[in-house]
DNA sequence: TCAACAGTCAATAATTCAATTGAATAATTG
DNA sequence: CAATTATTCAATTGAATTATTGACTGTTGA
């Protein structure tokens, strides 16, 4: 029994080490985007191939993510739901650890909540933006989005109606694009909100997305 | 951008490396029984004390505990409730992984969902039995529960009624001592039903709970 | 079949981490 | 104020991790 204890103590410590280097940490929320090959995964993360694959192995022995050989590729995906709640769960203990420094931050945009989102998506009364790299827009997203890469809305802004609300949103919370596109919104007079919780927020509750085309 | 992005990645990592280690991992379980002060922890996750207290800062630093002198003691507790979660997801997504394996052990005993419970403990139509040591019942406990450490349930048990179904929980998902007190129960004729999330699932959703005397 | 490509493996050197020891600090007691 | 108790700090040792390199395995397509 006491064996049984310190083996859920042991496991529970390996997932927490698996997590416990930025690297992976990132490798992790960039398949939560989606599957990937190691190549592209290293290239995004700027690591080298080696590197990354040897990465991508200790997610693997933890438990986080699986592999799958297509092709002379293999792909590495999110192995269950669990482990976005779990990295919600490390985000939410941040989150709540920085009350004081976020309220700039927070109070500085204007957010749009889940349920008046969901809503709003149905009656088609806003524009949702998309602001993340196409690739990762292609592999999957809020339903009705339209996708303009950060680095692009400086110049494509004018696609977006003048007189409808925008609602920007990127990767999560832990991802600023959609602040960066709320600055440039509101300098052309815009009215925009941020969906805080971003794509990844939207897959952990469960919520219906688009992919490919 | 890239650099605030980065530093949210050695934040999460960092909480992550704090969780692992199986020492750091235990003593965290342990401070969610409640707070105690430094020695205490060492003994119960048998540790020396220099070595525990260094561990303990490092759950401080990651922002996971919190410590605070009282007399010559200093009582480590949870930073807040979002740790609670944390840990949570940790256990369910270790679950997940053994969905299999665990089929033995969720389908041989009978259990109750919270829903019910909640309801029949304000019904009192059952009894509560707590089997975690008693100091850890007298931290907290769900509402009405009786304690009988499992050590001791072998020669107490006949203080439970015989007619009236017992449901049995120790410290949460990942502790079995439940399932020990579930087999004497169940030889002694008794109807008994275990409440797998236990303490540490009852108070991660927020219910009620009893402390002191 | 052979070259190329995508990924993995094995060996290494640099760095970081863990546990132990004994000394230092802080609060309490006589 | 000295002695005691509870905790932390600092220094050491041995073990574990990390990134890099180059060799090695499969897979595809010429």
């Amino acid at each position: 029994m006491a064996q049984s204890r310190s083996r859920k103590f042991d496991e529970i410590a390996g997932v927490g080490r698996a997590l416990g280097h930025p690297h992976r940490v990132l490798l992790l929320e960039l398949i939560v985007q989606g599957g990937r090959p190691v190549e592209r995964l290293a290239q995004l993360a700027s690591l080298s191939t080696a590197n990354a694959s040897q990465h991508l192995q200790q997610l693997k022995r933890a438990g986080l993510v699986e592999s799958q050989r297509s092709g002379k590729q293999v792909i590495y995906r999110l192995k269950d739901e669990t482990v976005l709640h779990l990295l919600h769960a490390f985000q939410n203990c941040l989150e709540q650890q920085r009350v004081e420094i976020d309220v700039d931050r927070k109070e500085r945009v204007e957010i749009i909540f889940r349920e008046e989102l969901m809503r709003r998506i149905r009656n088609r009364s806003i524009i949702l933006l998309d602001v993340r790299p196409e690739d990762e827009f292609a592999q999957g997203r809020l339903p009705g989005a339209v996708n303009i890469p950060i680095e692009q809305l400086a110049k494509r802004i004018r696609e977006l109606p003048k007189h409808k609300e925008v609602i920007a949103y990127c990767r999560g919370s832990y991802c600023v694009l959609s602040l960066e596109a709320m600055k440039l919104l509101n300098a052309t007079g815009r009215r925009s909100r941020q969906f805080v919780e971003g794509y990844s927020g939207w897959r952990t509750n469960g919520l219906p997305i688009e992919a490919l085309v």
